[in-house]
DNA sequence: GTGAAGGGCCAC
DNA sequence: AAACGTGGCCCTTCAC
């Protein structure tokens, strides 16, 4: 095995390893690094296999008073890589693109990444792991040795066996993926394979790109919502501590407010009938009657903000690039949404205090475009009901035309409270909502809440015929899929009752939210292409919205481009309901 | 001291 | 009787 590959070191023999590989249909493709940020280390070795020979590429040796992106001896290297043949297949090509593109100043084009074909195929199974090991151990029965992963990349001369490591790595990718390939057919995924492969480039552009915060505008904020906090704070543990002091002899207990079983027991003190759970939707009832539960909930608000987007917020800002660059995992949910993490940079609240800090460079703008109301347009392109469909065709505001049908007036006389009532159903049913919610929601009794879900459903036949089969076929085939073919596999106890209902309203939504990523993630990758040539730059995107930063002179441009992007992309999978996309440009994410 | 579990809450 | 889907982060509590 020994000497199965071979390193290069200079021009000439990577313009001929190059010439070689780029005739190759399908290559195996890894990156070993100083660093686990392309910012903060060094690339250090390129390995590329394909059916002829294994290269390792050592770029110290291509390192001179130039960054690696200028050096002209590499561009037989960029070429490869930018090409959409080959194929590169790598594991996690999202954290080799990143490399690639930061150092050598180049996209990967063609990417076939197996950890994600893996997630498709194990299709929401959450004790499945997907780490190159795993998946080999898996796909091929073979065993992968990952100890040389966390050696030395930085040393002068690297070991015998860290370079056959490296190249090891790289050479069992192509038969893995044809491996994984068979699978995916025999599973029907390869539409969906296609789409989340051209979504890496995007996503590892994006996280090397970040999101410009306004550090000092944040702290400014952060500082008030501090005053605020301590003054509630006090107020709150005077009024909690009165009451405890009755009951205890040793005088005055602080109460830690942060405690649900403290806060709680101080609460039963003053009388108040709380159930199993201080969650802020359980106490919200007795708020009225007791000024110590509208303080409690007006102090986990403050507190929440100071210690999710407090102070310890800033410290995700890197000092070089002025910029937060979130994690994103791209399966980061069986439906196929996103997830992101350090920071989670989905979940930044709504409050104009906090998105106005998000801005666009001085001289930049940027240009905003989220889906108006997808998921509910998805779920009448299902479910195929006409009556659902014409209110997005006929209504100016959709919530408005559903309580005209619903309650059965014209659309001028529909009150507030019915477009209210309208509006939570709507959102109610991608989930799955049964009247005791719906009624714990609304205030409604609960014969209330069951004859306004009747009204619904009486109104929209066919979106309830939709549903229910949805739930259904969950049950009897266990598994349920989107547009694109993801797969969500259910299992369940067929005996626990709980567990089947949770599964159908799993069935119901899991289409709906699992398209709408089908559909966003789609709209990235013709993005990602369309704004080549312009200064747009992917910095964020939340489920249904997407973030571009561009210079001033061509936002409008940028504008148009992303608005295209995104309705081409819902239009391959909605052909029977009209797509809406809302877009502008803004100086910040506020507006 | 570390880590898992659970409560609570932010987003879509 | 009932639990409305998908995540991540912070804090407390409790076990090792």
């Amino acid at each position: 095995m020994d000497g199965f590959y071979k390193l290069i070191t200079e021009k000439k023999s990577l313009a001929q390893a190059c010439e070689e590989l780029s005739g190759e249909d399908v290559v195996g493709f890894d990156c070993e690094t100083t660093e686990l940020e392309p910012r903060d280390g060094k690339l250090r070795l390129l390995q590329l296999s394909g059916s002829k020979n294994t290269y390792v590429i050592d770029l110290r040796s291509f390192e001179g008073k130039k960054p690696l992106a200028e050096n002209r001896d590499l561009d037989p290297l960029r070429k490869v890589l930018f090409a959409q043949r080959p194929i590169k297949v790598a594991h996690n090509a999202k954290f080799d693109s990143k490399w690639v593109a930061h150092h050598l100043g180049t996209d990967v084009g063609g990417i076939f990444d197996t950890m994600l074909a893996s997630q498709l195929i194990s299709a929401g199974e959450r004790d499945r792991r997907h780490g190159l090991a795993d998946v080999a151990a898996f796909f091929l029965g073979t065993e992968v040795d990952k100890s040389e992963q966390v050696s030395d990349w930085n040393a002068a001369e690297l070991t015998e066996s860290q370079i056959r490591y490296a190249a090891k790595d790289a050479a069992i990718m192509t038969g893995l993926r044809n491996k994984l390939l068979e699978r995916l057919r025999v599973d029907g995924l390869e539409q969906v394979a296609e789409l989340e492969n051209a979504c890496v480039m995007p996503i590892a552009r994006m996280e090397l790109n970040g999101f410009y915060l306004d550090g000092d505008s944040w702290l400014r904020h952060v500082e008030q919502i501090k005053e605020k906090r301590d003054e509630v704070a006090s107020e709150l543990q005077e009024m909690l501590s009165s009451a405890a002091t009755q009951a205890n002899l040793f005088g005055v207990a602080e109460i830690n407010l942060d405690s649900p079983t403290q806060v709680s027991d101080a609460l039963r003190q003053l009388g108040v009938p709380i159930e199993d759970s201080t969650s802020a939707n359980q106490l919200e009832p007795f708020a009225n009657d007791f000024p110590a539960v509208g303080k409690l909930l007006e102090y986990r608000a403050l507190a929440k903000a100071l210690s999710s987007f407090g102070e310890n917020f800033l410290e995700f800002i890197r000092k070089d690039t002025g910029r937060i660059h979130s994690d994103f995992r791209q399966i980061g949910a069986p439906t196929g949404r996103f997830s992101s993490s350090n920071p989670n940079i989905q979940q930044i609240p709504h409050q104009e205090a906090y998105r106005r800090c998000f801005k666009a460079p001085d001289g930049r703008k940027l240009v905003i475009a989220d889906y108006s109301q997808i998921e509910l347009r998805i779920l009448a392109e299902f479910s195929d009901d006409q009556s659902f469909i014409g209110s997005f065709v006929s209504g100016k505001d959709f919530h408005t035309a559903t309580a005209a049908q619903v309650f059965n007036v014209n659309e001028e006389e529909v009150t507030p409270e019915q477009r209210s009532f309208a509006k939570r159903l709507n959102f109610g049913v991608v989930y799955g909502i049964g009247a005791s919610r719906f009624a714990a929601m609304t205030g409604l009794t609960i014969r209330e809440a069951e004859d306004t879900l009747r009204r619904y459903f009486t109104t929209y036949p066919r979106l309830d015929e939709w549903l229910r089969n949805a739930a259904k076929r969950a049950v009897s085939e266990r598994m349920s899929r989107t547009a694109s073919g993801r797969m969500m596999k259910f299992n369940f106890d067929q005996d626990d009752r709980s567990a089947v209902g949770a599964a159908g309203r799993n069935a119901k939504n899991f289409p709906i939210q699992g398209t709408s990523a089908d559909i966003l993630k789609r709209a990235l990758s013709i993005l990602h292409e369309s704004l080549r040539g312009t200064s747009g730059i992917i910095v964020n995107t939340v489920h249904d919205e997407i973030i571009v930063e561009c210079g001033e002179h061509d936002a409008e441009d940028v504008l148009e481009k992303l608005t295209a992007s995104m309705e081409s992309a819902a239009k391959e999978f909605l052909k029977k309901v009209p797509v809406k996309v809302d877009a502008h440009i803004s100086d910040d994410w506020s507006k």
